[in-house]
DNA sequence: GCCAACGTTGGC
DNA sequence: GCCAACGTTGGC
């Protein structure tokens, strides 16, 4: 059937100088509004797919290397995303309307830190990850599924450890 | 910082 | 509705 392909997995990018992993441990409840979303197909994610409870690869991009630093979960479902009617906002959209917001954002909490960052050089080496969206030449969705298989596969290689607390 | 790959825009 | 031009992404 068309539209049921269902993932409980994500990977969300980030670029660290915007808003890194740290970031997210600071903030209160260690939870954050996804905002700035700005690709219809990575909006059509979130508003259809994305449920309270998936799980979230937390994914460093424009760094060298470029690695997931960790888990995070869905913690709030699809709502509109402020920032596009804020017209001192840099994802400020001026063909917004509030009556029918085009834009969409979830918020994600932090769950387990990886022991260490996983690199994605590291992922590229293992057979078992070679069909995962992120390791594909030109993928540039910025929230994207994760097969379950991969989210094993990428949790038990990042040993995750409790949040400090 | 470079630039290939991609998504969006707008003239026609 | 096509597609060239443009802006952005993100690995390298």
């Amino acid at each position: 059937v068309p539209g049921c392909f269902v993932s409980r997995y994500w990977l969300f990018k980030t670029e660290p100088d915007t808003f890194s992993w740290a970031d997210l441990l600071k903030a209160p409840g260690r939870r954050t509004a996804w905002e700035g979303v700005r690709n219809y197909q990575a909006r059509n994610l979130m508003r259809d797919e994305m449920k309270a409870g998936d799980g979230v690869l937390f994914y460093h991009s424009r760094v060298v290397p470029q690695v997931v630093m960790g888990t995070a979960k869905i913690v709030r479902e699809a709502y509109p995303d402020a920032t596009q009617f804020d017209p001192e906002s840099p994802y400020y959209d001026p063909g917004a309307n509030p009556a029918q917001p085009r834009w969409l954002m979830v918020d994600v909490a932090a769950v387990q830190a990886f022991k260490e960052p996983l690199s994605r050089d590291l992922l590229k080496t293992q057979s078992e990850l070679a069909d995962m969206m992120l390791l594909k030449k030109g993928a540039r969705l910025s929230v994207q599924p994760v097969s379950e298989h991969a989210w094993r596969v990428i949790a038990r290689l990042g040993e995750g450890v409790p949040l400090p607390s």
